[in-house]
DNA sequence: AACCGGCTCAACCGCAGGTGA
DNA sequence: CTCACCTGCGGTTGAGCCGGT
């Protein structure tokens, strides 16, 4: 039997204070993410650690980019959504100073509505933009960012990284990326001699110049 | 000015996978 | 091998905001 993960009678809920926000970042910056069971009662917080975590992930860290998703990240994403589905953690991960809650709502309230009113689904045509994709429907295995899979992609920018810094049998080729506005760089972490050997279908091609991807999606009217 | 409906986004919930005892 | 615990993920909710009437 499974315990709740927190003790719901002393656990306040709702949104955070900004002395809460102070607690957390205060402690998080002395003594570094992880731990979250503990971490409330470390900090003097009546929260669980879950919220702890997602209060942390998805507001406080400094790296945060917020502010509205910018042209070539919305054309990222749906490229991405095409090929991963719902992993939201996934796509995020590919997307500096967002995070998945951000990708998952900016695709929620705009980009899937976009798709829709085009009568259009992503790129691929595999995944209806309409339809909520569960667990159930999960990219296929061959796609996943496995340790075993060809197809990798560097985690999202978590705690996974400090868990598993030491493990370099998941090391992820970066060497190519995105070039985005001709400044920035997106990692895809897709390693391109095994890009098409699997569902062929889909347009794997996470190299795209983003002038490139932007001029498609020009032409498709998105 | 008041009401209403749609939208946004922070936060919660439940489940699944990983891990250590 | 099993079980319990911890963490992360994706779906969902609801409060607050905003624009239209």
């Amino acid at each position: 039997m499974r315990k709740p993960c927190c003790e719901k009678t002393e656990i306040t809920k709702g949104a955070w204070s900004k002395q809460e926000d102070q607690k957390l970042v205060d402690y998080i910056q002395k003594h570094g993410e992880g731990c979250w069971n503990s971490l409330p009662k470390a900090a003097g917080l009546r929260r669980c650690g879950k919220s702890c975590r997602l209060r942390w992930i998805n507001y406080l860290r400094p790296d945060l980019k917020r502010g509205s998703f910018g042209e070539d990240e919305e054309d990222l994403i749906i490229r991405l959504h095409a090929l991963l589905g719902n992993r939201w953690s996934l796509i995020a991960g590919r997307l500096p100073g967002r995070t998945d809650n951000e990708v998952k709502n900016y695709w929620n309230s705009h980009i899937r509505k976009k798709l829709v009113k085009m009568g259009t689904t992503t790129t691929s045509t595999a995944l209806d933009p309409k339809k909520p994709h569960h667990r159930d429907n999960k990219v296929p295995l061959l796609m996943q960012p496995d340790a075993r899979n060809p197809i990798l992609f560097r985690p999202p920018a978590t705690t996974l990284d400090q868990k598993r810094a030491p493990n370099h049998d998941d090391e992820v080729d970066v060497s190519d990326s995105m070039s985005i506005n001709g400044g920035n760089q997106l990692q895809t972490g897709v390693i391109m001699s095994n890009k098409s050997c699997c569902l062929p279908d889909l347009n794997l091609d996470l190299t795209l110049s983003l002038q490139l991807a932007v001029g498609e999606r020009q032409q498709s009217g998105i």
